[in-house]
DNA sequence: CATCTACTTAGCTCATCGGTTAAATAACCT
DNA sequence: AGGTTATTTAACCGATGAGCTAAGTAGATG
């Protein structure tokens, strides 16, 4: 029986070759050929990653001539981020910090009343998950 | 061949029993006992899912009289976070918009220089990474 | 058509995984 | 000491996973 999506992706990301193939693939969209390039290894090996990486929606895949040109596809990366989250208190400093609650909700309001700045700032009404990085 | 960390996690949670078990940890510590009753598995399997998920880092174990109690362990999550950080930009609109980095700017100017609320506002002045929902 | 390039499929091997039952260990409780 | 409770270890089994080689398909091109 087939796995939960959750459970192919994460198994997808759990090998080295597949994150290596993820992270070549975050630099743009490219062949088969150029993916299996770094890698000392047949390739219907790479071919096989990238069916598994496929069907854990972790990429997508065109078709140009004999090319099958793969690119990331967001929806499970977004999936895996969502589950994460509900664990996200457990490490993330800012995440529990009242200071941080209190920079949000400063934020927020900032967001809403544009301050003296003369650039127009478009908020959009939905959920706003923007980050600070320092 | 050990996996590396960060393969074993993944493969760790490429597993919905594990995952469950993750889910029961993160409402608090408790005992083997307590976290395999929702299941219908031996006692030996799920005392082989907290060894996997120890090994993964994604728990510690103490001891207490004949107990071991279990709980959630940060650092294995916040490295996976830390990985998913790579392409978030795929999947997460604010992380790409530009009004998403002025407000960021915004915040943090705002969380320099306290306003007028009265209460003191304690930066650390370490990466700022707070979130903003509503 | 024949051939070259870019892949995929088929079939095999070997290791690991998730589960089992039976037995061992460990700490508490008469 | 002897028993009960909590948990782990050992030994096994069937399924899956990652790799290989060899052969097959699909499209461009001489």
């Amino acid at each position: 029986m087939p796995l939960d999506p959750l459970s192919s992706t994460f198994a997808a990301l759990a090998d080295p070759t597949r994150r290596a193939i993820l992270a070549r693939l975050a630099l743009g969209e490219t062949s088969v050929m150029e993916l299996a390039k770094p890698f000392d290894m047949s390739l219907p090996a790479i071919s096989k990653h990238l069916k598994v990486l496929e069907h854990a929606g972790l990429i997508s895949r065109g078709r140009e001539a004999q090319w099958r040109p793969c690119r990331i596809a967001p929806a499970s990366f977004k999936q895996v981020d969502g589950w994460l989250g509900n664990f996200r208190r457990f490490w993330d400093e800012s995440f529990n910090r009242l200071d941080g609650l209190l920079e949000e909700m400063k934020a927020e309001e900032a967001a809403k009343a544009p301050p003296r700045s003369n650039r127009k700032v478009r908020v959009k009404k939905e959920k706003q998950r923007g980050r600070m990085r320092g």
